[in-house]
DNA sequence: ATGCCAGGCACAGCCTGA
């Protein structure tokens, strides 16, 4: 199973970007942040022309996020993060799809710091630590993916210095993240590839994406069983150099099935490390990997085009 | 060193993003 999840900047003025890279890349869920769009103005019909499902929370001209679902109807269970009621931006949505509990994370940017947006930053992010404990605490299988605007480590920015004092890499911002990891969720990227560099966003400004100065802020955190099904992740770094592309690019985890029988902890150790295989979509998204690049690692320079 | 680029709304020039 294929989870990713895709800042795309604007729904409707980038439609046809993403339903190109659904086909191409075949994602079972799909989380989209930033779109841009009242709730009446969601491309719902064609969305369901590509083959997909959707619930979301728009809001006009900023923000919005969407869970997308193929073959089936992402089941909501939320449309915003508890613990503010007067907090009305269209950041948090959940949704149940085939078993996976799904929260689809647009964390505030938080610049300038100082400032109240630097503030709303970190409240947003205690309410979502908060949220997200209590459904550890119920022992589902958990997906928190999303634009987390938070640079972790200096291992996920190009050059540390030139973003030391912006939000996405106060103290307090990498401090919330750690924290997350602390209560027990697993950051896909890093488990599986603790040292390698690998960016999910570039600047559309002063050449970052020909230079490949990027920096890692789209994540996807796991809970512990889901930890245990990970067999791959990337970013599809192809569609960050088209034409018009999102200033991201989709990252994307793949789960092993769900091992039969809940307690069976050495069993699916052994799973998580057989590739899925020998299904029609696996064929599908080999040809895509040929036209695309499907780990972030394997190249290390764009190709601007 | 630096919103230098870009989208939405609305149709000029803000506001926002990271």
């Amino acid at each position: 199973m294929r989870i990713a999840t895709f800042n795309i900047n604007g729904i409707n003025g980038r439609l046809s970007h993403l339903i190109d890279w659904l086909a191409e890349t075949t994602p079972d869920i799909v989380c989209l942040q930033e779109l841009k769009a009242p709730q009446d103005k969601f491309p719902r019909s064609a969305l369901e022309r590509a083959g997909y499902g959707a619930a979301w929370a728009g809001q006009a001209r900023w923000n919005g996020v969407a869970i997308l679902a193929r073959d089936v109807e992402p089941v909501e269970t939320r449309r915003a993060l508890p613990g503010d009621d007067a907090d009305t931006q269209g950041r948090y949505l959940e949704a149940a799809v085939r078993g996976v509990l799904i929260g689809c994370v647009y964390l505030p940017n938080g610049n300038p710091q100082p400032g109240p947006k630097f503030d709303y930053k970190l409240a947003w992010a205690a309410r979502l630590r908060t949220h997200a404990a209590s459904l550890l605490a119920e022992r589902h299988p958990v997906i928190l993916m999303g634009d987390f605007n938070v640079i972790p480590t200096d291992l996920d920015v190009y050059n540390p210095a030139s973003w030391k004092d912006d939000s996405l890499m106060h103290p307090q911002a990498q401090k919330a993240f750690a924290a997350l990891l602390s209560d027990g969720w697993t950051d896909a990227v890093r488990h599986l590839h603790p040292q390698e560099r690998i960016y999910t966003f570039w600047k559309y400004w002063r050449n970052a994406w020909a230079r490949d100065a990027g920096l890692r802020i789209d994540h996807a955190l796991l809970s512990p069983d889901l930890a245990r099904r990970l067999v791959a992740c990337g970013v599809d770094r192809d569609a960050r150099g088209r034409d018009g592309a999102s200033d991201h690019a989709p990252m994307w985890i793949e789960l092993a099935p769900s091992p039969p029988g809940k307690a069976a902890g050495r069993k699916s150790a052994r799973v998580t490390k057989k590739p899925v295989a020998s299904s029609r979509v696996a064929a599908r998204r080999k040809a895509a990997a040929r036209r695309s690049t499907p780990a972030a690692t394997s190249r290390r320079r764009p190709q601007p085009s």
